[in-house]
DNA sequence: GTTAGGG
DNA sequence: CCCTAAC
């Protein structure tokens, strides 16, 4: 019914004191009302405004839309929409023919295009984060809305709602704890979600949660720009970086929003308040769905904590892959499993399309279920979709047969670190077609219609957008560049195939481990093998090649050179075999050292793996360790006897060399 | 593109 | 395994 996006207030990451509860100093309050007043705004005007709405709202038994979606006159100042009433009526009278049970977002954009907070004045805020600068967060109080009003609690909850809105205004901002029941409610459908996300580790929970809270940030950067889509009612939201000795959650400990450093940042803080949060109201059923769909409930803080540690381990580096990455996802649309709103305008303008070449029926597709509620009822105006989860694209990994299983893993892993920190778009298919024109609306592409939603389908696919790069580069500003994700897809390591899904969903991934197919193509360098592994290696060619897209070709070469040293992964390290030393150790003594690409070609050819640099630095590597004693060594012990060759066969070349070399 | 060598 | 200089 109603698009409720929160925004989130910050004065140059301080908050608007109503008090001088803590002695800010003057210097900040000065600073604070300086930049406000550059920005031909008053804040405090517009808080108030949507306070004020809140409030009357809280004496009307309806649920009231505040159109934060402004226009900006002449002088820069920020006027709010007309019609965001009108619109929410509208709304309304269709909440009531389909029994409280239809609930979509209503979005500003088609009727008042031009309100949009992108409108918002000036480039400097980007860079000079004094300004006071407004960010949509989420739909989340809608969801607390339409929930609470699906369990015929709408008005007393509603109460509460505004009650909360209320105070987190900075007109009453005394208390930030009592702000986020709508966030609790959202990020409880998030959980379950990601269970399997340590709890301490909430940006990895960024990735999807906020994709859809970080619709503000396409430009990556804060309060630059809302682009189309952004909403319509805003609920002041704030976390505040002290307790209130008031607050009604003493246990919560939102944190602090210091002055920008990243949105990254921001966004773990954000979640890191909003999950521990959730994880003390513990006992609170997740998802009370207006379609009465069962969904996982965290009854237990203690379960969701192991769940989410025992799974999606991330080391700290690779998590941070995602921050821009759910940058990056600006689309505000992807949402893994919960229910998720949209407006057909919404829709067809978020989801991207996807070039032909990545056209395949079997990518990933089919993790996605669609469901359509109460349309029908809703006179066919609002589709509700549901999806569940979402598979990753598909992989192509390249490993050795010899690897371990923790190996695998961490291949794996980082394979989906880096797909996910490439950036994603989302494609969406009907009946295994891909729909690609993004401005047909739901109806026109039938999506609409009941009995297609089953064949309806999202994927991930690996984003390239020129905002990524651009995101990416001004977040190296504020993070440490080898913390930026950079084009996870390359083609020249990408050999090996991995089919199956890797749901983000509890649920799903038991079983979809055992889809895992694990094809090793190139891992034994043996000659024997060559025939064989040559036909496969020409079907890898036809296969992988062309499954990559042309955008991800294209965002290789951008990213690859420029920042290649920073954020390009470091090949996984594989050691070398007894197999392949002795491979090796034959091969230079044949042709000698200083030939390896001889080398390469002769006998390490079909291990793609294994560069003639690979095979340089290992026969580098053996020479030294033929050379210090056993107890030195490290690793998979190589045979003395093939040490004594490698021995041998050094001094002999090298001696070979020196001959040639005092006869030239 | 290869090779050699330092890191 | 990465990087780079030198070829």
């Amino acid at each position: 019914m109603v698009l409720q996006k929160s925004l989130e207030y910050r004065f140059n990451g301080y908050q608007v004191p109503a008090t001088a509860r803590r002695a800010r100093s003057t210097t900040r309050r000065a600073k604070f009302q300086r930049t406000v007043e550059d920005n031909q705004m008053c804040a405090f005007d517009l808080l108030a405004s949507i306070a004020g709405k809140l409030l009357q709202e809280k004496r009307n038994p309806t649920i009231m839309t505040i159109d934060t979606s402004s226009e900006k006159d002449q002088s820069g100042s920020v006027k709010e929409c007309q019609n965001a009433n009108k619109l929410f009526k509208a709304e309304l009278s269709d909440e009531g023919s389909c029994d409280n049970k239809c609930f979509s977002l209503l979005s500003s954009q088609t009727n008042n295009p031009n309100c949009y907070l992108s409108e918002f004045p000036d480039p400097e805020i980007d860079v000079y984060p004094g300004i006071a600068s407004i960010v949509t967060s989420s739909n989340s109080l809608e969801r607390v809305v339409a929930d609470k009003l699906v369990d015929g609690k709408s008005q007393d909850e509603m109460e509460n709602i505004t009650s909360n809105a209320k105070l987190d205004s900075p007109g009453y901002a005394e208390d930030s704890c009592c702000k986020l029941d709508g966030d609790t409610s959202e990020v409880k459908d998030e959980l379950h979600k990601f269970e399997n996300v340590p709890i301490e580790n909430p940006p990895a929970l960024i990735n999807l949660d906020g994709i859809a809270e970080l619709s503000g940030y396409n430009d990556g950067i804060p309060c630059s720009s809302f682009s189309k889509g952004c909403g319509n009612v805003p609920v002041v939201s704030r976390d505040d970086d002290e307790k209130i000795s008031g607050c009604s959650h003493p246990s919560s400990k939102t944190k602090s929003f210091r002055p920008i450093i990243s949105i990254g940042d921001r966004v773990r803080k954000t979640l890191a308040s909003k999950y521990s949060k959730v994880a003390q109201e513990s006992k609170v059923d997740i998802l009370s769905n207006s379609d009465g769909d069962f969904k996982p409930t965290c009854h237990s803080k203690k379960y969701c904590y192991k769940r989410q540690r025992s799974q999606m381990n991330i080391p700290l580096k690779k998590r941070k892959l995602f921050n821009c990455s759910s940058v990056s996802n600006s689309d505000g649309f992807i949402r893994s499993g919960g229910i998720y709103n949209s407006p057909e305008s919404d829709m067809s303008h978020n989801t991207s399309c996807s070039s032909p070449g990545r056209m395949r029926k079997d990518r990933g597709i089919e993790s996605l279920e669609a469901h359509q509620h109460s349309a029908s009822r809703c006179g066919g105006s609002h589709v509700k979709l549901r999806i569940r989860s979402f598979r990753v694209p598909e992989l192509f990994i390249e490993i050795p047969e010899t690897a371990t299983i923790g190996s695998l893993k961490r291949t794996v892993m980082d394979a989906v670190t880096a797909v996910l920190g490439g950036g994603l778009r989302v494609g969406v298919s009907l009946r295994g077609k891909k729909v690609r024109d993004d401005s047909k609306t739901l109806i026109q592409t039938g999506i609409s219609l009941d009995s297609h939603l089953g064949s309806l389908g999202f994927t991930l696919e690996p984003k390239s957008s020129p905002s990524l790069l651009h995101l990416c580069a001004a977040h190296s500003s504020h993070v440490p560049s080898a913390e930026i994700p950079q084009s996870p897809i390359r083609p020249a390591i990408i050999h090996q195939r991995i089919q199956g899904s890797l749901d983000m969903l509890p649920d799903h991934q038991v079983t979809n481990l055992g889809n895992f197919v694990v094809n090793d193509y190139d891992s034994t360098p043996s000659p024997i093998n060559t025939s064989v592994e040559k036909g496969r290696t020409d079907y890898k060619a036809l296969d992988t090649v062309p499954e990559m897209g042309e955008d991800e070709l294209a965002m290789v070469p951008v990213l690859q050179k420029s920042k290649r040293s920073e954020i390009m992964q470091r090949r996984i390290r594989r050691p070398f075999s007894v197999e392949e030393v002795e491979t090796l150790v034959h091969a230079v003594e044949k042709l000698g050292t200083g030939r390896w690409r001889d080398v390469k070609i002769r006998a390490f050819d079909n291990a793609k793996h294994r560069t003639y640099v690979d095979l340089k630095d290992k026969w580098k590597t053996l020479v030294h360790t033929a050379r210090i004693s056993p107890q030195q060594r490290r690793g998979e012990p190589v045979p003395q006897q093939l040490l004594n060759r490698v021995l041998i066969a050094h001094a002999y070349w090298s001696q070979h060399h020196q001959e040639t070399s005092n006869a030239l």
